[in-house]
DNA sequence: ATGAAAGCGCTAACAA
DNA sequence: TTGTTAGCGCTTTCAT
């Protein structure tokens, strides 16, 4: 029954033209109230809807953001795409998301599908693999507002939210230093991500500034699946020296690593104390609780989508704020004491 | 520099008509490889890109499909979305997702949201508050393929995707009464939910079928977030039968219980057997590893997208499928044995 | 305060 | 196989 209705009908029916019909459904300061209200309510009485394409393709924009993310289903991740549909729908901006699962060839293809879909701003947190930024120039040379967040690249202005993490991978570090580690392994993600390499430069600084020398031993890069868990247990059995403390980049994976080093009979913290990062909700599940880094995505969500929205109405303020950086904070449980 | 190129610039470019160059861009079968060639050649040098607004208008579809969940960052959720995105990406629709936050009214709001949009079709899985469904009604009187998963309401030619939660409860209550367990609560999430309500009623049954007798005692209805956990344990403890099994409509809210009853002293499974519900990794963290049922969410969204998006196609096969029940799968572990 | 009219860029029916 | 043409529904400039 709900046939269409446009704004042509409602002219019709109530003898102006379109463009009062139109100008009353965007509440146009020249129109009296008298009729905006005449407009308005046979717009609801007869279930008008108005049809967003043709308003697009005449405003060219689109109100809607694209978000590009390595995965969907992290607890981070959702997290931080929870912060960004909030923001985005209150101010009546759809999401359209997509993920990459951690292929530069799939984020090649999400990129330009997103720009065809007229998106009018690019949220991105990067694959692992991406090393080639050419999808995005796209972005850049239509002056499509582009933001990237926690997997970041410095393009030029294209603001960034992250964590300081070369500071939080220094705290990490030096609090496992500070409860008498001293021969202490790096699990890391995949090193070409700023993320990741941030955090081991804090970590080796850390080291440094203990007076304890970095070896390559002490480094072990993983793409952080859990799967790899047996590998990492592994590496660390057959370690020369003792391993007395790891510093792992991921809660979810320090967790599981927990887990497994319990069944081969080591004792958390007495033998090897664990730190995480993220304060993913496992870490308080896991017993011992897991000391990690509080990473806050929810927070890093709400900025994203508050910047990206201020770019997109002009707001100068936050377009010349090129990068953000969030707190980060050292949540001490018992797996370091 | 990339000025925006239409079909009219390619034309001309090719002395060619606008008609030629869409039907090449669109690969038509009554054109020439040849000409067909020099088109998309051309469109690709000069960076085309189709505006479909434009071609959406034109149409009257969007190739977007509107997703609302209750809530993005759930690890249930997070895994559906990611398999629906999966499928959608690979046949070139996108997502547009939004989260009901459990409020009929955004839930409302969202639903007018992706119908303005132009979505093509609409997930939904419902809110805790949802009882009225008069928001998708513009849906089903526009025949727009509208598909619940989850949490669903049948609704005419509505498909829904679900598990068959009545036997999973069952399965899980008859388990806990296989391990010995006599008086067994169940902490339920929202009965107003089918997906709760099956499951209450599987654990009814199997009471029954055991001849042992529910009372309302054994029931607690929360909505299943962590923070009400200390209501449960003091619920347990204050129990003036002492309760030996408990079955829990959450993994993330029966891990966090445990975490509580062991503090509390409680000896799980000895004193207490617990099953959860979903097979979340939490289980496998947990210590006792958690006994659970697990619940394919990563398929329940290969199968949403698939379903709907044969919906779309005319796919008769599958639209006639008014509902698809997935496997559930009781995962025995420590907490029950 | 309101109207007339010109497109936004694309697709598809109809013609050739 | 290709071209002509008429919109899709809306916004907005220019008139009135």
């Amino acid at each position: 029954m709900t046939k269409k209705v446009t704004i042509y009908d409602l002219a019709e029916l109530l003898k102006v033209s379109p463009a009062t019909v139109s100008r009353s459904l965007n509440d146009h300061p020249s129109i009296s109230e008298d009729t905006k209200k005449r407009i308005l309510s046979a717009a609801n009485k007869h279930g008008y809807r108005t049809n967003k394409f043709a308003a697009n393709l005449r405003r060219q924009k689109s109100n809607t953001i694209g978000v590009i993310v390595p995965r969907l289903n992290s607890y981070f991740m959702s997290t931080v795409l929870a912060g960004i549909e909030q923001v985005a729908n209150k101010v009546g901006y759809n999401l359209i998301i997509s993920q990459s699962l951690e292929s530069e060839k799939k984020e090649k293809i999400n990129a330009k599908t997103l720009l065809n879909s007229g998106v009018d701003a690019l949220l991105v947190s990067l694959a692992y693999e991406t090393t080639d930024y050419e999808h995005f120039k796209k972005y850049t040379s239509r002056k499509i507002p582009l933001l990237f967040f926690d997997r970041v690249f410095d393009l030029p202005n294209c603001p960034t939210i992250v964590i300081d993490n070369r500071a939080a991978g220094y705290e990490a570090t030096e609090h496992l230093i500070e409860q008498g580690c001293q021969n202490i392994l790096h699990i890391s993600g995949n090193l070409n991500r700023k993320v990741y390499k941030n955090r081991f430069k804090g970590y080796k600084a850390a080291l440094g500034s203990n007076g304890i020398k970095f070896t390559m031993d002490n480094l072990l890069e993983t793409d952080l699946d859990p799967k790899k868990v047996d590998d990492a247990l592994d590496y660390i059995k057959k370690s020369k020296k003792k391993i007395d403390g790891i510093f792992v980049s991921s809660d979810n994976f320090a967790a599981n690593l927990i887990k497994e080093l319990k069944k081969s009979g080591f004792a958390i913290p007495e033998d090897l104390k664990v730190i995480g990062f993220n304060n993913d909700p496992v870490s308080e599940i896991i017993s011992p609780n897991l000391t990690t880094i509080d990473y806050p995505g929810f927070k890093m969500g709400v900025l994203a989508g508050e910047s990206i929205i201020a770019h997109l109405n002009g707001n100068i303020n936050l377009q010349s704020t090129n990068s953000i950086v969030l707190r980060h904070e050292l949540i001490v449980r018992e797996s370091t004491s």
